[in-house]
DNA sequence: GGATAAATAATAACGATTATTAGTTAGGAA
DNA sequence: TTCCTAACTAATAATCGTTATTATTTATCC
């Protein structure tokens, strides 16, 4: 569960490339309050203008920036799709996705499917470690 | 099935914007030379070294618009994966994809995954029209 | 409070791709 | 064959999302 007091409490925890501890600033603690129990998968830009409404100088990179770390820590994840911006999500646990093929809407979904494998000879001799599925469709106000 | 001879055709009798019918140039043509049978997912920087070897000249622009068209009338396909390059592929027919977590190199899968659904919960009124899966792991040559 | 490494804002740089533009050419008509 | 014209090309500027740079500020430890 991505809350604002654990994800802090990490951040003072975990070490620089220098062994220093990293900082909690009022910045990083406002992009973290715009993650928390956030399941709209927002942009780097949606972040940014959230915060912005209480913090009108922060700057876009200090957001990438700490959206960046937050991935690399595995307090989010990053969500690429099709040549778009990528959306984050405080969400970390393995689930799918559902995308509006009209309007970008992403939804995400419980549901996994680890079992699925394919035969001797589509694999080329790879080792399979996991997969990865998206759903493609129409979402309820692109439905006329 | 892609064929040089075959594009050309289908390029000849498609219409541009205008009404007026598209051309087949020499840059054309050996574009469209180095994706026949082509089953290595070149990139759009690969096509152009290619084909930079018999006409030194040729722009990587001339390339992109290139294969912008031809994903456009649906002879190759389009492949974006996690912030890299797009790849290309002269294979059009539904298929999966099998990725190299460490070097990146991708094959196809014949194999397709139809069949699968999700709950109503996780559904979110969604009116699902298809999915893909991306299977990942390691390749025989990064297996140490 | 002082020291110091980390973080910030501002902005330049980056890589992939697309748009612009002036000049060239494919392909149909005369 | 030669002309015509819209499509095409090469060169390059522009764009977009993201990351790097840098001078300045600040969180945290003593």
């Amino acid at each position: 569960m991505f809350t604002v007091e654990e994800v802090c409490k990490k951040v003072r925890e975990r070490a620089t490339i220098d062994g220093n501890p990293m900082k909690v600033t009022p910045q990083r603690r406002l992009i973290f309050k715009a993650l928390e129990g956030n399941n709209q998968h927002p942009t780097a830009e949606n972040i940014h203008t959230q915060v912005r409404e209480v913090f009108p100088d922060i700057s876009l990179a200090t957001v990438y920036k700490t959206l960046r770390e937050l991935v690399e820590m595995g307090e989010i994840l990053e969500i690429k799709h099709e040549g778009e911006s990528s959306r984050f999500d405080p969400r970390t646990d393995d689930h799918s996705h559902l995308v509006c093929e009209d309007c970008g809407r992403l939804e995400d979904v419980s549901q996994t499917f680890p079992h699925l494998s394919i035969s001797d000879a589509d694999r080329h001799g790879f080792a399979i470690s996991r997969n990865f599925v998206v759903f493609y469709g129409h979402c309820p106000n692109c439905q006329n």
